[in-house]
DNA sequence: CGGTATCCCCGAAGATACTG
DNA sequence: CAGTATCTTCGGGGATACCG
C-alpha cells in the first residue's frame, strides 16, 4: 500500500464522481468518528488505540479501525507499533497535511456553535457537548 | 414546517448523535451534491430548477430535489415560486446563513487543490474540473 | 492491547416513469 | 418547468464474538 491517495478516492476521481477539489476536501473527513478523531489529536501529541476508543462515545472497534485505516492512507495521521515490556503498542498522531486541515475543522466548529446557540439548543446536547474539548463551561 | 433545522438533523441532536458543533456543521453540506448547488449559488444571485439539473452532472431530478429541500429547511437556500405567462417558475437563492458558509466551503476548495496538485492528479480529472467555476485555466 | 471476522440493517442515492 | 412516485441497489456502519 504505498498509494499516496487512498485507492477509492482516486477511483472516484478518474471516475469523476467528485465535482470539484471541495468534495475531495469534504471526502477526507466524511466518515463518522473522522472529525473527532482529527480534533482529538490535533489536541494532543498522540493517542493509542484505546485511549480513542474510550474517548469517543459509542464507537465500535471494527469502526474504529477503519476510520483510522482511511486517515492513515489519506495520510492525516499516521500509526506507529513499538514495543514494551514484550507488549505490542501502537500509537497515532497527526501529520503535517492532517494538521493543515485543522483551521478547517476549527471553523466548522466555531459556525456550528453560532448557528446552534443562535437556536437555544436543548440541554440534552449541551451535556453531550461538555465531554467535548470546548473551552468554555 | 416551522423548523429552525431538518428534522433528522434535530434528532441527531437530541440523540447525541453528533459528538459536537463541528459534525453539525458538516451535516450542513455532506450529502452528495450539497457543496455544488451551494458553489453555485453563491456565484450568481439566483438559479432556476432546471438550470442546476443541467449543471450537476449525472444528477437526477429526486435527488436534487431532495437535497435542495433539505437546504432550504436548514437555511441555507431559500425557494421562491412566483408566476410568469401562465408559468409556474421556482428560483433558489442564498441566504444569509449559506452565504456565511462559503468561507469554509472556499477553504475546502483551496486545500483540495493544493492537495491534489500535489499529486498530478490524471488529466481526465483537470477536464472534469474545467466546466466548474475556476478561475485559472 | 490492538485489532479481525461475520452477519445484519438501514437510509442515501440511482433508474425509470409519470404529472399539473 | 418543476417536480412526484416506485422500486432497487449499495455500502457505511452496528452487534457480537474471537484472536495473537
Amino acid at each position: 500500500m504505498t498509494d499516496p491517495i487512498r485507492q477509492t478516492v482516486l477511483k472516484k476521481l478518474t471516475n469523476g464522481d467528485f465535482n470539484c477539489e471541495k468534495e475531495f476536501t469534504l471526502s477526507m473527513f466524511s466518515g463518522k468518528y473522522k472529525l473527532v478523531i482529527l480534533w482529538e489529536l490535533g489536541h494532543v501529541s498522540e493517542m493509542h488505540f484505546n485511549e480513542l476508543y474510550r474517548l469517543i462515545d459509542h464507537v465500535t472497534k471494527k469502526v474504529l479501525a477503519n476510520q483510522l485505516r482511511e486517515l492513515v492512507s489519506d495520510q492525516l495521521i499516521k500509526r506507529t507499533a513499538y514495543e514494551r515490556n514484550n507488549q505490542k503498542l501502537v500509537i497515532y498522531q497527526m501529520t503535517e497535511i492532517g494538521e493543515s486541515l485543522l483551521p478547517i475543522i476549527d471553523q466548522m466548529y466555531e459556525w456550528g456553535k453560532q448557528r446552534l446557540n443562535a437556536y437555544q439548543i436543548p440541554a440534552a446536547f449541551k451535556l453531550d457537548v461538555a465531554g467535548d474539548i470546548s473551552k468554555d463551561a
